[in-house]
RNA sequence: UGGGGUGUCGCCAAGUGGCAAGGCACCGGGUUUUGAUCCCGGCAUUCGCAGGUUCGAAUCCUGCCACCCCAGCCA
């Protein structure tokens, strides 16, 4: 087994239950409802629990805890099993439904009838809120807490067969109405809900509350790690309950972790909605959306979200991570395997005069400086070619270290070239520089001994191709767009999108198949769309900047 | 105001009575045909606060304070 990350409760609590004998082998689920798409606090959860099965040597389940159907659909089955495969993690045997074990549960819920232990009960929706009491005060008993189990069992066959409106009834657990925890206060086990599910059709009208339902999911499962969020915290002492009271053959333990949260985002899946309903993302996959979906289309690896998983570790207190530490995840990542390529953002026209309109020269370059595993690819030197505007300047201070008008330059992977011209438009803007190449600069310095003071990429005009480059950046210019009392629509970065129609990419980019990634020199890294791209019509997508102190000092304004 | 939690560097986080790991961020310096990467160095006399126990405490005790969660027939 082996630890990535530093240690943490869960570890410690598991190594000892095995150590101890309380288990012999350790299981896990994540437990999904299908009504959303996954975002970046779900990676969390799916890394710890199918990262401590693997391990610790145990199995992980995936079960879709569906037991409200209103809000469910096969679309969110689909994507999140997508979604846990492509993070790279196996789950144990078939995909597993909370639906499929109703029959049980509501066997169960006989049994606790015949115990005693639950009623039918008749209030409204309303007269319940005011039974419940507050915080502060204790609720009190229902008039219809005290029915015999005749009378239980019968009302109970009859919702279940479809007797009663939905919100007529509830089936209850009686536990006690004055408990300080209010989950004891009497908690509904079955409500009635005359709708379809995906799973089960017109098979029920009463559904399990997700306090019914999920311990003895997880004792039916044989999970021995229950583990999920805080805030069901609250709820142990009656998952502990059922499994005391129940006849279920395995004996799961509930352990909470603290909720992943990264700044500059916001994951309720109330606000990600807000966000493809009002089109501010063109949908559940932007890739500005923290959706699992929405990240691979960024650009963002499984080997780097899982990496960021165990980099911030799991603890029982919620804290805000910096999304620096996400970025650097994924540059970590890219850095030493994505391919090299060249683009040209803001095209600038450089003219070679000592090249002949016709003259071809091939050069060789690695696809990483480091990687030889990696190969090479070939770049074609012209006459014509495209350098980024910033990377030209008719004079500048010696921090700059591009193209400036009598000075040289290294064309990466290829010449030196001095600039000796510029042309201009009638606006007086520069629309084409001339320069010649440094005799022999190719892998070699000027003999003269003049060096040039820095590297820029370039791209063949005649042999390059035009590519559609997307520019992302955060989508939310706030570090916590959704605390205070400002709406976090306020917060949309209007800059989180820009869209270059017409970037000049090395030949070789061309060839990219959807979702491998690149980076290109200078600028970042780079996907091919995993939808829109193609050799004929290249798309790319930033998935991240690279690291910039230039600009971060402020002298990088070109 | 009832119950349940959490408080260690700007952020995340080890540490479980023996004298504050690590990562991110940041700040230097070196290497560099990516102002990237990489390398070297710096960055908590202090662990929410106040008392107490002890030769010795972030770790034990007491009392405060701050923040988070709970009053869905959601999960």
């Amino acid at each position: 087994m082996e630890q990535q990350g530093t240690n943490n409760f869960l570890r410690t609590i598991i190594a000892d239950d095995l150590e101890n004998g309380r288990v012999s082998d350790i299981v896990t689920r994540f437990p999904p409802e299908p009504n959303g798409y996954l975002h970046i606090g779900h990676a969390k959860s799916i890394s710890v629990n199918f990262g401590l099965a693997e391990e610790f040597g145990g199995r992980c389940n995936l079960r879709f805890d569906d037991t409200n159907p209103e809000k469910e659909s096969q679309e969110f089955i689909d994507s999140i099993q997508e979604d846990v495969r492509w993070l790279g993690f196996a789950w144990d045997g078939e995909v597993r439904f909370a639906s499929s074990y109703f029959q049980q549960l509501y066997d169960w819920a006989v049994y606790l009838v015949e115990q005693g232990l639950a009623y039918v009960d008749d209030l409204s929706p309303e007269e319940a809120r005011e039974y419940r009491g507050t915080l502060t005060e204790p609720g009190k008993n229902s008039p219809y807490r005290d029915r015999s189990v005749e009378e239980n069992i019968t009302l109970l066959t009859f919702m279940k067969a479809g007797e009663f409106e939905e919100g007529s009834r509830v089936l209850r657990a009686k536990i006690d109405m004055a408990s300080p925890n209010m989950n004891l206060r009497d908690p509904i086990l079955y409500r009635i809900r005359k709708v379809a599910h995906h799973q089960t059709g017109t098979d029920w009208v009463i559904y399990p509350t997700y306090d019914f339902a999920h311990g003895q999911e997880d004792a039916i499962e044989g999970i021995t790690h229950s583990i999920c969020t805080l805030e069901f915290e609250d709820h142990r002492p009656l998952y502990d309950w059922f499994i005391e009271n129940l006849p279920v053959h395995s004996r799961p333990r509930q352990y909470e972790f603290g909720r992943l949260n990264t700044s500059y985002t916001v994951t309720s899946k109330r606000k990600l909605k807000q966000l493809v309903d009002d089109a501010v993302v063109s949908g559940w996959d932007d890739p500005r959306m923290p959706t699992i979906a929405g990240m691979r289309r960024r650009g963002f690896t499984p080997t780097a979200l899982r990496h960021f998983c165990d980099m911030v570790g799991t603890t029982r207190s919620d804290g805000v991570v910096d999304v620096a530490m996400l970025e650097h995840a994924i540059r970590d990542d890219l850095n030493a395997n994505a391919p090299r390529g060249m683009c040209v953002l803001n095209p600038l026209k450089v003219v070679l005069t000592d090249f002949a309109e016709d003259q071809l020269e091939v050069v060789t370059a690695p696809a990483h400086p480091s990687r030889e595993d990696l190969g090479e690819r070939q770049l074609p030197v012209t006459r014509e070619l495209y350098i980024d505007a910033d990377d030209f300047r008719e004079s500048a201070n010696k921090k700059y270290k591009r193209l400036v008008l009598g000075k040289r330059v290294r064309l990466r992977n290829a010449y030196v070239i001095e600039a000796d011209e510029v042309i201009k438009n009638a606006q007086g803007e520069v629309i084409e520089v001339h320069a010649h190449t440094v005799p022999n600069t190719i892998g070699n310095d000027p003999e003269d001994g003049v060096k040039p003071k820095g590297v820029i990429q370039w791209v063949s005009a005649s042999k390059g191709r035009q590519a559609t480059v997307r520019l992302y950046d955060r989508l939310f210019d706030h570090e916590a767009p959704d605390k205070g009392d400002h709406d976090f629509m306020a917060h949309i970065n209007p800059e989180s999108l820009t869209v270059i129609q017409q970037a000049w990419i090395e030949p070789a980019l061309a060839q990219a198949a959807p979702e491998d990634n690149f980076q290109f020199e200078r600028e970042g890294y780079f996907v091919a769309d995993r939808f829109d791209h193609s050799s004929e019509a290249p798309v790319f997508n930033k998935t991240i900047g690279l690291r910039d102190t230039w600009a971060q000092r402020g002298e990088g304004a070109s």
